[in-house]
DNA sequence: CCTGGGTTCGAACGGCGTTCGTGAATGCGA
DNA sequence: TCGCATTCACGAACGCCGTTCGAACCCAGG
Protein backbone atom coordinates (compact mmCIF):
# COMPACT_ATOMS: atom_id res chain seq x y z
CA UNK A 1 0.00 0.00 0.00
CA UNK A 2 2.85 2.41 0.77
CA UNK A 3 6.34 2.69 -0.98
CA UNK A 4 9.08 0.50 2.15
CA UNK A 5 10.65 3.76 3.85
CA UNK A 6 13.92 4.64 4.16
CA UNK A 7 16.27 4.94 6.98
CA UNK A 8 19.31 7.17 7.36
CA UNK A 9 21.03 9.43 9.36
CA UNK A 10 20.96 13.18 9.32
CA UNK A 11 22.93 16.11 11.04
CA UNK A 12 20.98 17.98 13.59
CA UNK A 13 18.73 20.20 11.82
CA UNK A 14 19.40 22.99 14.66
CA UNK A 15 22.19 24.41 14.75
CA UNK A 16 24.00 23.09 11.50
CA UNK A 17 27.91 24.43 11.85
CA UNK A 18 27.88 22.90 15.09
CA UNK A 19 28.23 19.45 14.57
CA UNK A 20 32.09 18.77 15.72
CA UNK A 21 30.86 17.21 18.74
CA UNK A 22 27.92 15.67 20.22
CA UNK A 23 28.02 15.95 23.58
CA UNK A 24 24.02 15.55 24.57
CA UNK A 25 22.46 13.32 22.14
CA UNK A 26 23.04 10.99 19.56
CA UNK A 27 23.11 11.41 15.91
CA UNK A 28 19.66 11.64 15.77
CA UNK A 29 17.93 9.43 13.12
CA UNK A 30 15.16 10.44 10.97
CA UNK A 31 12.21 8.08 8.93
CA UNK A 32 10.94 9.49 6.42
CA UNK A 33 7.72 7.58 5.08
CA UNK A 34 6.49 8.49 1.42
CA UNK A 35 2.92 7.90 0.78
CA UNK A 36 1.86 6.85 -2.37
CA UNK A 37 0.27 9.88 -3.70
CA UNK A 38 -3.48 10.43 -3.98
CA UNK A 39 -4.39 7.64 -1.68
CA UNK A 40 -5.52 11.06 0.09
CA UNK A 41 -8.54 9.33 2.68
CA UNK A 42 -6.32 6.62 3.85
CA UNK A 43 -5.31 8.04 6.95
CA UNK A 44 -1.47 8.61 6.32
CA UNK A 45 1.22 6.70 8.51
CA UNK A 46 2.19 8.94 10.99
CA UNK A 47 5.63 10.54 10.72
CA UNK A 48 7.92 8.60 13.40
CA UNK A 49 8.02 10.85 16.82
CA UNK A 50 11.33 11.57 17.60
CA UNK A 51 12.87 14.22 20.65
CA UNK A 52 13.44 16.71 17.97
CA UNK A 53 10.04 17.14 16.60
CA UNK A 54 8.63 17.08 19.78
CA UNK A 55 10.84 19.90 20.98
CA UNK A 56 10.22 21.72 17.43
CA UNK A 57 7.04 21.29 18.38
CA UNK A 58 6.49 22.15 22.06
CA UNK A 59 8.92 25.28 21.00
CA UNK A 60 6.19 26.36 17.92
CA UNK A 61 3.87 26.08 20.63
CA UNK A 62 5.37 28.47 23.16
CA UNK A 63 5.96 30.62 20.70
CA UNK A 64 2.25 30.91 19.91
CA UNK A 65 0.47 30.56 22.94
CA UNK A 66 2.48 30.52 26.16
CA UNK A 67 4.75 28.91 28.56
CA UNK A 68 1.20 27.70 30.07
CA UNK A 69 -0.47 26.31 27.03
CA UNK A 70 2.15 23.80 26.41
CA UNK A 71 0.51 20.53 28.64
CA UNK A 72 1.98 17.16 27.51
CA UNK A 73 -1.30 16.81 26.60
CA UNK A 74 -1.92 19.88 24.30
CA UNK A 75 1.81 19.14 23.12
CA UNK A 76 0.60 15.52 22.29
CA UNK A 77 -2.63 16.90 20.57
CA UNK A 78 -0.39 18.99 18.27
CA UNK A 79 1.76 16.05 17.08
CA UNK A 80 -1.31 13.82 16.40
CA UNK A 81 -1.16 11.38 19.25
CA UNK A 82 -1.60 10.70 22.81
CA UNK A 83 0.16 12.43 25.61
CA UNK A 84 1.72 8.63 26.61
CA UNK A 85 3.72 8.47 23.49
CA UNK A 86 5.68 11.26 24.38
CA UNK A 87 7.16 9.80 27.44
CA UNK A 88 9.15 7.14 25.20
CA UNK A 89 10.91 10.00 23.60
CA UNK A 90 11.05 12.89 27.19
CA UNK A 91 11.42 10.85 30.80
CA UNK A 92 9.29 13.82 31.59
CA UNK A 93 8.00 17.81 31.95
CA UNK A 94 11.03 18.68 33.44
CA UNK A 95 13.02 17.35 30.94
CA UNK A 96 10.82 18.69 27.93
CA UNK A 97 11.72 22.03 29.53
CA UNK A 98 15.76 21.84 29.70
CA UNK A 99 15.50 20.35 26.11
CA UNK A 100 13.55 23.63 24.94
CA UNK A 101 16.16 26.42 26.91
CA UNK A 102 18.67 24.26 26.01
CA UNK A 103 17.78 24.47 22.34
CA UNK A 104 17.51 28.53 22.79
CA UNK A 105 20.58 29.01 24.43
CA UNK A 106 22.40 27.30 21.33
CA UNK A 107 21.81 30.14 19.41
CA UNK A 108 23.56 32.89 21.79
CA UNK A 109 26.91 34.24 19.80
CA UNK A 110 29.87 34.47 22.31
CA UNK A 111 31.93 37.47 20.39
CA UNK A 112 35.39 36.92 20.13
CA UNK A 113 37.03 38.62 23.17
CA UNK A 114 38.61 42.15 23.04
CA UNK A 115 40.14 43.22 25.79
CA UNK A 116 39.43 46.66 25.58
CA UNK A 117 35.80 46.47 24.74
CA UNK A 118 35.25 43.99 27.24
CA UNK A 119 32.36 45.98 29.03
CA UNK A 120 30.31 46.65 25.98
CA UNK A 121 30.85 42.93 25.09
CA UNK A 122 29.50 41.17 28.54
CA UNK A 123 26.37 43.99 28.29
CA UNK A 124 25.68 42.82 24.74
CA UNK A 125 25.54 38.96 25.72
CA UNK A 126 23.31 39.84 28.29
CA UNK A 127 21.19 41.68 25.64
CA UNK A 128 21.27 39.07 23.59
CA UNK A 129 20.03 36.91 26.52
CA UNK A 130 17.07 38.64 26.92
CA UNK A 131 16.45 39.11 23.32
CA UNK A 132 16.47 35.23 23.12
CA UNK A 133 14.01 35.14 25.78
CA UNK A 134 12.31 37.33 23.92
CA UNK A 135 12.01 35.84 20.62
CA UNK A 136 10.58 33.18 22.37
CA UNK A 137 7.68 33.72 24.90
CA UNK A 138 7.64 31.49 27.30
CA UNK A 139 11.01 29.93 27.35
CA UNK A 140 11.89 32.43 30.50
CA UNK A 141 9.69 30.52 32.52
CA UNK A 142 10.62 27.17 31.14
CA UNK A 143 14.30 28.55 32.56
CA UNK A 144 13.33 29.58 35.73
CA UNK A 145 11.36 26.35 36.62
CA UNK A 146 14.53 24.26 36.47
CA UNK A 147 18.16 24.25 37.43
CA UNK A 148 20.64 25.23 34.24
CA UNK A 149 22.82 21.82 33.50
CA UNK A 150 22.94 21.36 30.34
CA UNK A 151 25.04 22.31 27.12
CA UNK A 152 22.96 25.27 25.77
CA UNK A 153 23.30 27.04 28.88
CA UNK A 154 27.00 26.55 29.85
CA UNK A 155 27.77 27.77 26.70
CA UNK A 156 26.21 31.01 28.22
CA UNK A 157 28.42 30.81 31.13
CA UNK A 158 31.68 30.09 29.03
CA UNK A 159 31.12 33.11 27.45
CA UNK A 160 31.06 34.98 30.35
CA UNK A 161 33.81 34.05 31.52
CA UNK A 162 35.98 34.35 28.76
CA UNK A 163 34.93 38.31 28.35
CA UNK A 164 35.40 39.14 31.83
CA UNK A 165 38.98 36.80 31.76
CA UNK A 166 39.82 38.89 29.52
CA UNK A 167 38.53 41.92 30.56
CA UNK A 168 40.92 41.80 33.60
CA UNK A 169 38.52 40.55 35.80
CA UNK A 170 39.66 38.26 38.83
CA UNK A 171 38.28 34.31 37.88
CA UNK A 172 36.58 34.70 41.18
CA UNK A 173 34.29 37.14 40.45
CA UNK A 174 34.06 36.27 36.91
CA UNK A 175 33.09 33.04 38.34
CA UNK A 176 30.38 34.22 40.43
CA UNK A 177 29.12 36.88 37.98
CA UNK A 178 28.13 34.42 35.48
CA UNK A 179 25.76 33.23 38.25
CA UNK A 180 24.53 36.33 38.69
CA UNK A 181 24.23 37.52 34.83
CA UNK A 182 22.04 34.30 33.89
CA UNK A 183 19.98 34.66 37.45
CA UNK A 184 18.87 38.10 36.91
CA UNK A 185 18.29 37.89 32.95
CA UNK A 186 16.13 34.69 33.35
CA UNK A 187 14.30 37.01 36.21
CA UNK A 188 13.58 39.49 33.84
CA UNK A 189 12.41 37.36 31.23
CA UNK A 190 10.28 35.35 33.69
CA UNK A 191 8.65 38.77 34.81
CA UNK A 192 8.27 40.11 31.55
CA UNK A 193 6.20 36.96 30.35
CA UNK A 194 4.07 36.82 33.53
CA UNK A 195 3.01 40.47 33.16
CA UNK A 196 2.42 39.41 29.55
CA UNK A 197 -0.11 36.51 30.54
CA UNK A 198 -1.94 38.16 33.19
CA UNK A 199 -2.92 41.82 31.20
CA UNK A 200 -4.26 40.49 28.36
CA UNK A 201 -4.03 36.17 28.35
CA UNK A 202 -2.89 37.48 24.89
CA UNK A 203 -5.30 35.01 22.75
CA UNK A 204 -4.42 35.14 18.86
CA UNK A 205 -0.51 35.01 18.77
CA UNK A 206 0.20 38.89 19.26
CA UNK A 207 3.22 40.07 20.59
CA UNK A 208 3.00 40.95 24.32
CA UNK A 209 3.32 44.51 23.78
CA UNK A 210 5.51 45.36 25.86
CA UNK A 211 4.06 49.34 26.47
CA UNK A 212 0.77 48.38 27.36
CA UNK A 213 2.44 46.91 30.22
CA UNK A 214 4.82 49.43 31.40
CA UNK A 215 1.84 51.60 30.99
CA UNK A 216 -0.54 48.81 33.69
CA UNK A 217 2.13 49.61 35.50
CA UNK A 218 2.86 53.56 35.70
CA UNK A 219 -1.58 53.02 36.68
CA UNK A 220 -0.29 50.97 39.66
CA UNK A 221 1.98 53.38 41.02
CA UNK A 222 0.05 56.30 40.60
CA UNK A 223 -2.37 55.29 43.05
CA UNK A 224 -0.33 54.80 46.19
CA UNK A 225 -1.62 56.27 49.72
CA UNK A 226 1.01 59.08 50.07
CA UNK A 227 0.99 59.06 53.54
CA UNK A 228 2.14 55.22 53.59
CA UNK A 229 4.99 55.77 50.74
CA UNK A 230 6.01 59.11 50.87
CA UNK A 231 9.16 58.98 48.75
CA UNK A 232 6.90 56.11 46.53
CA UNK A 233 5.21 59.07 46.21
CA UNK A 234 7.53 61.79 45.55
CA UNK A 235 9.54 59.69 43.22
CA UNK A 236 6.78 58.10 41.61
CA UNK A 237 8.06 60.13 37.57
CA UNK A 238 11.17 58.04 38.67
CA UNK A 239 9.93 54.97 39.53
CA UNK A 240 7.73 54.73 36.70
CA UNK A 241 9.88 56.06 34.22
CA UNK A 242 11.25 54.70 31.34
CA UNK A 243 9.86 50.98 29.84
CA UNK A 244 11.27 47.70 29.93
CA UNK A 245 14.44 48.41 27.47
CA UNK A 246 15.50 51.55 29.93
CA UNK A 247 15.03 49.19 32.91
CA UNK A 248 17.29 46.96 31.23
CA UNK A 249 19.83 48.46 30.01
CA UNK A 250 20.19 50.41 33.68
CA UNK A 251 20.73 47.19 34.82
CA UNK A 252 23.35 45.94 32.94
CA UNK A 253 25.15 49.13 33.56
CA UNK A 254 25.30 48.47 37.29
CA UNK A 255 26.09 44.85 36.63
CA UNK A 256 28.87 45.45 35.09
CA UNK A 257 30.00 48.99 36.52
CA UNK A 258 29.84 46.74 39.73
CA UNK A 259 32.15 43.50 38.47
CA UNK A 260 34.57 46.23 37.80
CA UNK A 261 34.65 47.41 40.75
CA UNK A 262 34.74 44.66 43.55
CA UNK A 263 36.70 42.56 41.23
CA UNK A 264 39.93 43.16 42.90
CA UNK A 265 38.34 42.38 46.10
CA UNK A 266 37.36 38.72 45.20
CA UNK A 267 40.85 37.84 44.25
CA UNK B 1 -26.97 23.77 73.40
CA UNK B 2 -24.22 26.62 73.26
CA UNK B 3 -23.65 29.64 74.99
CA UNK B 4 -24.66 32.79 72.56
CA UNK B 5 -21.49 33.79 71.16
CA UNK B 6 -19.54 37.53 71.25
CA UNK B 7 -18.19 39.28 68.61
CA UNK B 8 -16.38 42.10 68.89
CA UNK B 9 -13.26 43.83 67.17
CA UNK B 10 -9.95 43.32 67.44
CA UNK B 11 -6.42 44.01 66.66
CA UNK B 12 -5.08 42.42 63.19
CA UNK B 13 -2.62 40.13 65.81
CA UNK B 14 0.13 40.16 62.72
CA UNK B 15 1.76 42.86 63.74
CA UNK B 16 0.24 44.93 66.87
CA UNK B 17 2.11 47.87 67.02
CA UNK B 18 1.63 48.66 63.37
CA UNK B 19 -2.26 49.86 64.18
CA UNK B 20 -1.91 53.32 62.68
CA UNK B 21 -3.61 53.09 59.29
CA UNK B 22 -5.74 50.37 57.95
CA UNK B 23 -5.00 50.57 54.15
CA UNK B 24 -5.45 46.76 52.92
CA UNK B 25 -8.32 45.52 54.99
CA UNK B 26 -10.74 46.64 57.34
CA UNK B 27 -10.45 45.61 61.32
CA UNK B 28 -11.02 41.76 61.84
CA UNK B 29 -13.73 40.49 63.05
CA UNK B 30 -13.51 37.27 64.99
CA UNK B 31 -16.39 35.42 66.55
CA UNK B 32 -15.64 32.86 69.81
CA UNK B 33 -17.91 30.52 70.65
CA UNK B 34 -17.67 29.08 73.96
CA UNK B 35 -18.57 26.02 73.71
CA UNK B 36 -20.87 24.41 76.47
CA UNK B 37 -17.96 22.40 78.55
CA UNK B 38 -17.46 18.30 78.47
CA UNK B 39 -19.86 18.16 75.64
CA UNK B 40 -16.87 16.78 73.94
CA UNK B 41 -18.35 14.39 71.73
CA UNK B 42 -20.55 16.88 69.51
CA UNK B 43 -18.69 18.21 66.83
CA UNK B 44 -17.03 21.43 68.17
CA UNK B 45 -18.19 24.61 66.33
CA UNK B 46 -15.92 25.29 63.56
CA UNK B 47 -13.94 28.24 63.96
CA UNK B 48 -15.41 30.58 62.11
CA UNK B 49 -12.95 31.11 58.39
CA UNK B 50 -11.04 34.33 57.92
CA UNK B 51 -8.88 35.27 55.08
CA UNK B 52 -6.61 35.89 58.58
CA UNK B 53 -6.44 32.24 59.72
CA UNK B 54 -6.34 31.52 55.73
CA UNK B 55 -3.39 32.93 55.36
CA UNK B 56 -1.81 31.77 58.64
CA UNK B 57 -2.20 27.95 58.07
CA UNK B 58 -1.09 28.68 54.36
CA UNK B 59 2.27 29.86 55.62
CA UNK B 60 2.53 27.05 57.87
CA UNK B 61 1.71 24.50 55.33
CA UNK B 62 4.00 26.03 53.38
CA UNK B 63 6.86 26.42 55.79
CA UNK B 64 6.41 22.65 56.64
CA UNK B 65 6.24 21.10 53.56
CA UNK B 66 6.78 23.50 50.69
CA UNK B 67 5.20 25.68 48.42
CA UNK B 68 4.12 22.81 46.24
CA UNK B 69 2.56 21.35 48.90
CA UNK B 70 -0.42 24.31 49.37
CA UNK B 71 -2.69 23.93 46.86
CA UNK B 72 -6.80 24.91 47.79
CA UNK B 73 -7.51 21.77 48.14
CA UNK B 74 -4.93 20.83 51.29
CA UNK B 75 -5.44 23.90 52.54
CA UNK B 76 -8.60 23.41 53.01
CA UNK B 77 -7.84 19.91 54.67
CA UNK B 78 -5.51 21.58 57.03
CA UNK B 79 -8.48 23.93 57.55
CA UNK B 80 -11.00 21.11 57.75
CA UNK B 81 -13.85 22.22 55.20
CA UNK B 82 -13.92 22.23 51.67
CA UNK B 83 -11.59 23.75 48.79
CA UNK B 84 -14.94 26.20 47.93
CA UNK B 85 -15.19 27.45 51.31
CA UNK B 86 -11.73 28.92 50.63
CA UNK B 87 -13.13 31.30 48.12
CA UNK B 88 -15.30 33.13 50.09
CA UNK B 89 -12.51 34.87 51.66
CA UNK B 90 -9.53 34.89 48.88
CA UNK B 91 -10.72 35.26 45.25
CA UNK B 92 -8.21 32.86 43.71
CA UNK B 93 -4.69 31.17 44.40
CA UNK B 94 -3.20 33.94 42.84
CA UNK B 95 -3.96 36.45 45.69
CA UNK B 96 -3.41 34.16 48.05
CA UNK B 97 -0.22 34.34 47.30
CA UNK B 98 0.02 38.23 47.34
CA UNK B 99 -1.40 37.95 51.00
CA UNK B 100 1.17 35.70 51.80
CA UNK B 101 4.21 37.21 50.72
CA UNK B 102 2.26 40.48 51.70
CA UNK B 103 2.58 39.64 54.97
CA UNK B 104 5.87 38.33 54.63
CA UNK B 105 7.22 41.28 53.27
CA UNK B 106 5.81 43.14 56.05
CA UNK B 107 8.47 41.84 58.91
CA UNK B 108 11.13 44.16 56.88
CA UNK B 109 12.89 46.30 59.13
CA UNK B 110 13.89 49.59 57.08
CA UNK B 111 17.09 51.02 59.24
CA UNK B 112 16.78 55.10 59.98
CA UNK B 113 18.94 55.98 56.76
CA UNK B 114 22.46 57.10 57.51
CA UNK B 115 23.67 58.74 54.48
CA UNK B 116 27.36 57.60 55.38
CA UNK B 117 26.46 53.96 55.95
CA UNK B 118 24.55 53.86 52.74
CA UNK B 119 25.86 51.06 50.73
CA UNK B 120 25.96 48.71 54.15
CA UNK B 121 22.86 49.70 54.56
CA UNK B 122 21.33 48.65 51.52
CA UNK B 123 23.15 45.56 51.78
CA UNK B 124 21.39 44.57 54.41
CA UNK B 125 17.94 45.11 53.30
CA UNK B 126 18.69 43.00 50.92
CA UNK B 127 20.28 40.33 53.42
CA UNK B 128 17.33 40.38 55.43
CA UNK B 129 15.07 39.87 52.28
CA UNK B 130 16.62 36.80 51.45
CA UNK B 131 16.68 35.84 55.00
CA UNK B 132 12.87 36.23 55.13
CA UNK B 133 12.67 34.26 52.03
CA UNK B 134 14.80 31.44 53.66
CA UNK B 135 12.34 31.64 56.66
CA UNK B 136 9.25 31.47 54.93
CA UNK B 137 10.41 27.87 52.60
CA UNK B 138 8.28 28.56 49.52
CA UNK B 139 7.30 32.53 49.65
CA UNK B 140 9.91 33.13 47.23
CA UNK B 141 8.34 30.75 44.69
CA UNK B 142 4.97 32.64 45.78
CA UNK B 143 7.00 36.28 44.80
CA UNK B 144 7.87 35.55 42.06
CA UNK B 145 5.02 33.84 40.25
CA UNK B 146 3.56 37.00 41.05
CA UNK B 147 3.58 40.88 40.07
CA UNK B 148 4.59 43.08 43.28
CA UNK B 149 1.77 45.33 43.95
CA UNK B 150 0.95 45.05 47.35
CA UNK B 151 1.37 47.09 50.52
CA UNK B 152 4.36 45.03 52.38
CA UNK B 153 6.11 44.66 48.74
CA UNK B 154 6.15 48.44 48.82
CA UNK B 155 7.80 48.91 51.91
CA UNK B 156 10.32 47.33 50.21
CA UNK B 157 11.04 49.71 47.56
CA UNK B 158 10.01 52.74 50.33
CA UNK B 159 13.22 51.95 52.26
CA UNK B 160 15.56 51.31 49.50
CA UNK B 161 14.82 54.38 48.30
CA UNK B 162 15.07 56.05 51.36
CA UNK B 163 18.29 54.76 51.78
CA UNK B 164 19.30 55.31 48.54
CA UNK B 165 18.66 58.67 48.01
CA UNK B 166 20.12 59.78 51.68
CA UNK B 167 23.37 58.33 50.28
CA UNK B 168 23.23 60.31 47.58
CA UNK B 169 22.44 58.17 44.96
CA UNK B 170 20.14 60.04 42.15
CA UNK B 171 16.28 59.58 42.38
CA UNK B 172 16.25 57.86 39.45
CA UNK B 173 19.19 55.10 39.60
CA UNK B 174 17.78 54.99 43.23
CA UNK B 175 13.93 53.94 41.68
CA UNK B 176 15.38 51.42 38.81
CA UNK B 177 17.34 49.93 41.79
CA UNK B 178 14.43 49.05 43.42
CA UNK B 179 13.14 47.12 40.95
CA UNK B 180 16.74 45.34 40.14
CA UNK B 181 17.35 44.87 43.86
CA UNK B 182 14.18 42.94 44.30
CA UNK B 183 13.84 41.02 41.08
CA UNK B 184 17.57 39.93 41.96
CA UNK B 185 16.46 38.40 45.49
CA UNK B 186 13.02 36.92 44.75
CA UNK B 187 14.91 35.10 41.96
CA UNK B 188 17.84 33.85 44.20
CA UNK B 189 15.20 32.58 46.88
CA UNK B 190 13.42 31.16 43.55
CA UNK B 191 16.52 28.96 42.75
CA UNK B 192 16.98 28.02 46.27
CA UNK B 193 13.59 26.67 46.50
CA UNK B 194 13.63 24.95 43.53
CA UNK B 195 17.06 23.11 44.59
CA UNK B 196 15.80 22.02 47.92
CA UNK B 197 12.69 20.95 46.49
CA UNK B 198 14.66 19.34 43.81
CA UNK B 199 17.48 17.20 45.61
CA UNK B 200 15.20 15.45 48.50
CA UNK B 201 11.34 16.45 48.29
CA UNK B 202 12.35 17.23 51.40
CA UNK B 203 9.65 14.89 53.58
CA UNK B 204 9.46 15.19 56.93
CA UNK B 205 9.93 18.84 56.80
CA UNK B 206 13.88 18.90 57.62
CA UNK B 207 15.35 22.36 56.62
CA UNK B 208 17.04 22.49 53.34
CA UNK B 209 20.64 21.84 53.99
CA UNK B 210 22.04 24.50 51.90
CA UNK B 211 25.72 22.33 52.08
CA UNK B 212 24.09 19.50 50.22
CA UNK B 213 22.68 22.02 47.21
CA UNK B 214 26.47 23.05 47.04
CA UNK B 215 27.90 19.79 47.02
CA UNK B 216 25.66 18.32 44.34
CA UNK B 217 25.88 21.87 42.48
CA UNK B 218 29.83 20.60 42.51
CA UNK B 219 29.20 17.89 41.32
CA UNK B 220 27.64 18.80 38.27
CA UNK B 221 30.27 21.27 37.19
CA UNK B 222 33.30 18.71 37.65
CA UNK B 223 31.86 16.22 35.26
CA UNK B 224 31.79 18.73 32.61
CA UNK B 225 33.46 17.98 29.19
CA UNK B 226 36.53 20.42 28.84
CA UNK B 227 37.04 20.46 24.99
CA UNK B 228 33.71 21.99 24.62
CA UNK B 229 33.75 24.19 27.80
CA UNK B 230 37.95 25.01 28.50
CA UNK B 231 37.06 28.23 30.93
CA UNK B 232 34.58 26.44 33.05
CA UNK B 233 37.03 23.42 33.28
CA UNK B 234 39.82 25.41 33.32
CA UNK B 235 38.05 27.36 36.67
CA UNK B 236 35.70 25.08 38.14
CA UNK B 237 37.36 25.65 41.46
CA UNK B 238 36.17 29.49 41.21
CA UNK B 239 33.01 28.48 39.37
CA UNK B 240 32.00 26.23 42.30
CA UNK B 241 33.56 27.70 45.16
CA UNK B 242 31.76 29.40 47.84
CA UNK B 243 28.43 28.48 49.15
CA UNK B 244 24.55 30.53 48.46
CA UNK B 245 25.95 32.98 51.59
CA UNK B 246 29.41 34.06 49.54
CA UNK B 247 27.85 34.24 46.23
CA UNK B 248 25.40 35.95 48.18
CA UNK B 249 27.35 38.82 49.60
CA UNK B 250 29.13 39.05 45.77
CA UNK B 251 26.15 40.15 44.63
CA UNK B 252 25.21 42.88 46.91
CA UNK B 253 28.70 44.35 46.40
CA UNK B 254 28.51 44.04 42.47
CA UNK B 255 24.71 45.53 42.86
CA UNK B 256 25.78 48.34 45.85
CA UNK B 257 29.38 49.39 44.11
CA UNK B 258 27.46 49.55 40.65
CA UNK B 259 24.54 51.54 41.66
CA UNK B 260 27.22 53.43 43.22
CA UNK B 261 29.50 53.80 39.77
CA UNK B 262 26.07 54.68 37.54
CA UNK B 263 23.71 56.83 39.59
CA UNK B 264 25.79 59.89 38.24
CA UNK B 265 24.47 58.54 34.25
CA UNK B 266 21.44 58.35 35.18
CA UNK B 267 20.82 61.67 36.95
C1' DC C 1 7.32 -17.23 8.96
C1' DC C 2 8.03 -16.66 13.64
C1' DT C 3 9.51 -14.07 17.59
C1' DG C 4 10.79 -10.58 20.66
C1' DG C 5 12.02 -5.82 21.64
C1' DG C 6 10.87 -1.29 20.96
C1' DT C 7 6.95 2.10 19.84
C1' DT C 8 2.31 3.80 19.94
C1' DC C 9 -1.54 5.16 22.42
C1' DG C 10 -6.47 4.68 24.75
C1' DA C 11 -7.73 4.54 29.29
C1' DA C 12 -7.25 5.49 33.77
C1' DC C 13 -5.28 7.46 38.42
C1' DG C 14 -4.89 11.01 41.46
C1' DG C 15 -4.31 15.77 41.77
C1' DC C 16 -5.17 20.60 40.51
C1' DG C 17 -8.09 25.46 40.44
C1' DT C 18 -12.50 26.91 40.19
C1' DT C 19 -17.82 27.15 39.99
C1' DC C 20 -22.50 25.81 41.14
C1' DG C 21 -26.16 25.30 44.02
C1' DT C 22 -27.96 23.86 48.38
C1' DG C 23 -28.66 24.49 52.98
C1' DA C 24 -27.34 26.35 57.41
C1' DA C 25 -26.02 30.27 60.16
C1' DT C 26 -26.26 35.02 61.16
C1' DG C 27 -27.74 39.89 62.01
C1' DC C 28 -31.40 43.11 61.64
C1' DG C 29 -35.86 45.45 61.64
C1' DA C 30 -40.28 44.83 63.57
C1' DT D 1 -38.85 37.31 70.16
C1' DC D 2 -39.70 36.40 65.69
C1' DG D 3 -39.38 36.23 60.65
C1' DC D 4 -36.43 37.25 56.83
C1' DA D 5 -32.77 38.70 53.79
C1' DT D 6 -28.18 38.14 53.52
C1' DT D 7 -23.98 35.96 54.16
C1' DC D 8 -21.30 31.89 54.67
C1' DA D 9 -19.94 26.89 54.41
C1' DC D 10 -19.19 23.23 51.57
C1' DG D 11 -20.25 18.60 48.77
C1' DA D 12 -20.22 17.75 44.14
C1' DA D 13 -18.85 18.43 39.77
C1' DC D 14 -16.18 20.38 35.50
C1' DG D 15 -12.28 20.43 32.86
C1' DC D 16 -7.67 20.68 33.21
C1' DC D 17 -2.92 18.65 34.56
C1' DG D 18 1.38 14.98 34.66
C1' DT D 19 2.09 10.38 34.62
C1' DT D 20 1.48 5.10 34.36
C1' DC D 21 -0.42 0.77 32.72
C1' DG D 22 -1.03 -2.55 29.42
C1' DA D 23 -2.65 -4.09 25.12
C1' DA D 24 -1.94 -3.62 20.19
C1' DC D 25 1.30 -2.88 16.72
C1' DC D 26 5.47 -2.59 13.86
C1' DC D 27 9.53 -4.43 12.27
C1' DA D 28 14.43 -6.38 12.25
C1' DG D 29 16.91 -10.72 13.10
C1' DG D 30 16.65 -15.49 13.10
Amino acid sequence: MFVSSTLFDMPDPTNPPERERTWQAGPVRVRVTLPKARRGDRPEPKERLTTERIVDTAMALMAEKGYDAVSMRSLAKALDTGPASLYQHVANRDELDQLVIDRIARRLEIPEPDPDRWDEQLKDVLRQMRDLFRDHPGSARAAMAQIPTMEGTMRAAEGIMAICVAGGISPQAAAWMCDLASLYVSAVGYEEALWAQRQNSTPAGEEPDHEAIDAEMVALWNQLPPELFPLLTRYSPELTAGDGHDRFEFAADVLVAGLAAVSEKYR
